[in-house]
RNA sequence: CGGGGCGUGGCGCAGUCCGGUAGCGCACAGCGUUUGGGACGCUGGGGUCGGAGGUUCAAAUCCUCUCGCCCCGACCA
């Protein structure tokens, strides 16, 4: 084992700099432990109004839904958490596969030549890339960089894959882990290693690249909004916020809680850049050679972060439930033993019936807790719906239900044992689209139209949000408007019904709408 | 890399100024009483005080060096 052990050095620096290997490539430090009061009053959670980041912290770590680890800027995702993603994963797996895609795999290694194959690609990456420079004891003649994102190499196969228009379309994803070394680190939004999707895709023609770049975009959205009940809005990235290599990016962009957007999901158009940097070449109808269009576009385990920051409130997580790892949560009530088997044996029955209906169901039947620290427990977890079954209800025939998204005990609701299946289920309904709602409703209130940077930048210090202007800036405009107000464009929405008007920055007529907003 | 802060049981902290047997709350274990919105009592386990060197009869505490972490800034799915 020992000859093989690999030495990992992390690079900062340029390529050029890294391949003269005197220096040896330093390591960069990031997060860690968070030192903090909330693990000593376990009772309350600090208010999002108070500080933002900390609520999403101690969210995070008292959810159980992650924790630090010991490799700075890199996080375990605990099961709580991990199941989250698998909905997530198998949600976004069925309408790939519904579109056409199919599953690959691809190594974690990438040759660094690579990467330098596209000029835009490795000046975009390389201050963030994990570079091998010895294995099995040996400095190796080229070093390895651990993958940011896999297009070189997946380019590197197709060019050996691809040699007629009938090869074409190829539509592969790969659930992988990447690895950018970030500067600033935060729990899901942004850690040095991250799990994804990325698909990689090969077009014959322009238009059908575009069209697939488009079709994906649509089902990032689709999955935004019917599965993680986040309203998301499509549109194109400016120049500067572009993928490194990309013809365009699209995106989806959600807002945040405190009003920030977090891009969500991006695909990306590549035109022929990487076909020509690769030589992904097939010959036509026609007998004659032609580079072939690729696309790219993944999701990421930022969207964790995204749910719980659209959903989140002051209790904790709300999830959505056809994504919730626990959809319902029974938690037995009784005062003596003899009722506690009561109590018990019926909700046994409870969750047998649930998991027929197909719910994902838990018996919280921890006898070291009491019900009150439960249902706070569950509700800070995010649960979408609680029973409580004690011996009043089972003498009734009742239960007591209590949503996540209406807390508080005014709004609990007592229904019938019988025919309980279906009301859950009907419920889990009515929550998952009461979340949609609250979170457009937010959405659409902490958006504005502003005409000059003026009311923009009095607009940004008060209540931040999204700001929709015309803009017909430049990519200088943007960098100093930035610089100012720290608010980005996040995109050039896809549904512009604002029609023509003057740029809000430069004065100029111009019909090309831009959405602004800090962003994570 | 610049500016600020901090390292003491698992977590949060006191003790450091002024050296003298390491303490508190939470969490954890056992027993008992409890259980419809975060229960209580008793008993108990757990700490080389970030590390190294020095001063001293004696160092968490004083001195020197060092390592690490957090927050703000430059980069970003």
């Amino acid at each position: 084992m020992s000859g093989e052990i690999l030495y990992w050095h992390i690079v900062m620096q340029k390529w050029d700099t890294i391949r003269n290997l005197h220096c040896v490539p330093l390591v960069v430090i990031y997060f860690r432990k968070e030192k903090k009061a909330f693990m000593a009053d376990k009772k309350s959670i600090t208010p999002r109004q108070q500080d933002y980041s900390r609520w999403y912290n101690e969210v995070v770590q008292r959810a159980e839904m992650a924790d630090y680890s010991p490799v700075k800027g890199t996080m375990v995702i605990r099961p709580y958490g991990y199941t989250l993603w698998e909905n997530i994963r198998d949600a976004l797996d069925r309408r790939f596969k519904a579109t056409g895609h199919v599953n690959a795999y691809f190594p974690l290694f990438i040759p660094m030549s690579f990467l330098e194959k596209e000029a835009e690609h490795v000046e975009g990456f390389s201050p963030e890339l994990a570079v091998v420079t010895h294995a099995g004891g040996k400095e190796l003649e080229e070093p390895l960089v651990v993958r940011p994102t896999s297009e070189t190499i997946i380019g590197y196969m197709y060019s050996q894959w691809v040699r007629s228009y009938r090869d074409l379309p190829i539509l592969i994803n790969q659930w992988a882990n990447v690895v950018r070394w970030e500067m600033r680190t935060r729990l899901f939004l942004r850690t040095s290693e991250f799990l994804w999707q990325e698909g990689h895709t090969v077009h014959a023609t322009k238009e059908e690249a575009i069209a697939e770049t488009l079709r994906i975009l649509d089902v990032y959205a689709d999955f935004a909004i019917n599965e993680a009940a986040i309203p998301v809005i499509k549109g194109v990235k400016s120049e500067r916020e572009r993928f490194a290599g990309a013809v365009d990016s699209y995106t989806i962009e959600a807002m945040m809680g405190n009003g920030w957007a977090l891009q969500s999901g991006t695909s990306h158009f590549l035109g022929q850049n990487f076909a020509k940097a690769f030589d992904i070449k097939y010959l036509d109808r026609d007998n004659k050679l032609q580079y072939g269009w690729t696309t790219s576009w993944g999701v990421s385990t930022r969207m964790v972060g995204a749910i719980i920051m659209a959903h989140g409130d002051d209790n904790g997580l709300r999830l959505p439930p056809r994504l919730a790892p626990i959809q319902v949560v029974i938690v037995p009530i009784w005062r003596k033993a003899a009722d506690g088997k009561i109590v018990l044996a019926e909700a046994n029955k409870i969750v047998n019936r649930l998991q027929q209906a197909g719910v994902r169901v838990k018996l919280d039947d921890r006898d070291q807790y009491q019900p009150g620290y439960k249902f706070n427990e569950w509700e800070l977890r995010g649960v979408p719906l609680r029973i409580e079954l004690g011996p009043r209800d089972i003498a009734a025939r009742k239960v007591m239900l209590s949503r996540r998204d209406r807390p508080g005990r005014a709004n609990k609701l007592q229904i019938d044992i019988d025919g309980l299946a279906v009301t859950v289920q009907r419920l889990l309904v009515d929550i998952q689209a009461a979340m949609l709602a609250d979170a457009t409703r937010f959405r659409d209130e902490h958006t504005t139209t502003v005409a000059s940077y003026d009311e923009f930048k009095e607009r940004l210090a008060n209540e931040g949000g999204f700001i929709r202007v015309h803009w017909a800036g430049n990519r200088d405009d943007e960098a100093r408007i930035k610089e100012e107000t720290k608010a980005t464009i996040r995109c050039f929405p896809l549904e512009t019904p604002e029609g023509a008007g003057r740029c809000f920055y430069t004065g100029r007529k111009t019909d090309r709408v831009a959405i602004f907003a800090r962003a994570y």
